[in-house]
DNA sequence: TTTTGATCGTTACGGGTGCAACAAATTTCG
DNA sequence: CGAAATTTGTTGCACCCGTAACGATCAAAA
């Protein structure tokens, strides 16, 4: 029936474009791409690294452990992550006096300065990106992706 | 001022699980993960290889060019995912008479016979997907995604 | 036609990534 | 207590990735 131009198409073709998977994946590359463009270019930041930086500027003293469950990151990504912030001195371990296994990672002031250069930046990228979109287009957005977040994360 | 635990918190923290990039890469993450098991469980397919194989699936003849731009890939991601399904005997490369710097791409009947066989299974896993979420909830997903990619796609 | 510039697809390269294996330390439990 | 199981973090490995450079081809301009 109709005018299908091969054999896969019709009823038994997936449209890529609306596929969920697909979508979220887009999205977030393309966002993400742009935002790591700023902590790339400014301070050759990977993005665990970034992460790393956001976690421990936010909580303050963390291990490694801690750090992955927090910012949804494998543990040699954290691990590697705290390889190189400490090679640049912007994150110290401490012993923990309770479990020799571990280090309680924290920034120095260098790396303080840097994530509290980070932030504002950050902040405004957030902002301008929902700003594109109609205040109910932003607010359905929210609640669907929170929506999503408790059923799925 | 008040009780903060040390000196990068208060205004100046930004609550990473709350930052926009982080939540979509986290949800794209997961959602991708779940989704590429099956594919990559049952047939050993990458992600790019999966991308090409619905493009091809979807449109039926393309050139490399032509399915970077429709799935969002990378050209080497594409060339190297052709390369990939052509040892397989999943895809067939055709001279282009007009342009001989390209080659139509198509899927082979093996190649068509696995499409047709992961159609349904992504629909059902999208669906899926879906119904953990309420019917409102879905409706604002579906209206801020499309939203965000107006604007941002 | 000849020159110049753009496009298409491939590949070497440096670097990021998850998996599995591992040592060290801790916890559980008989 | 002491053996077994678990947790924590690191590293080797194979693989995936984007950048840049490249040859081939086509398009545009002279």
């Amino acid at each position: 029936m109709s005018s299908s131009r091969h054999e896969t198409m019709d009823a038994a073709a997936l449209e890529l474009e609306n596929f969920l998977p697909y979508r979220f994946n887009r999205l977030a590359d393309a966002v993400s791409r742009d935002f790591a463009r700023i902590y790339k270019e400014r301070h050759g930041l990977t993005r665990p690294e970034w992460r790393l930086l956001a976690t421990l500027g936010q909580y303050g003293t963390m291990t490694a452990t801690a750090v992955g469950r927090h910012s949804a990151m494998h543990k040699t990504k954290v691990s590697r992550a705290v390889t190189a912030l400490e090679k640049r001195h912007w994150l110290t371990r401490l012993p923990d006096g309770a479990d020799r296994r571990v280090d309680n990672l924290a920034l120095t002031k260098a790396g303080a300065r840097v994530y509290r250069e980070l932030v504002p930046i950050a902040r405004d990228f957030e902002q301008k990106l929902l700003a594109r979109i109609s205040p109910q287009d932003r607010a359905a957005l929210l609640a669907g992706l929170r929506a999503l977040e408790r059923a799925f994360g």
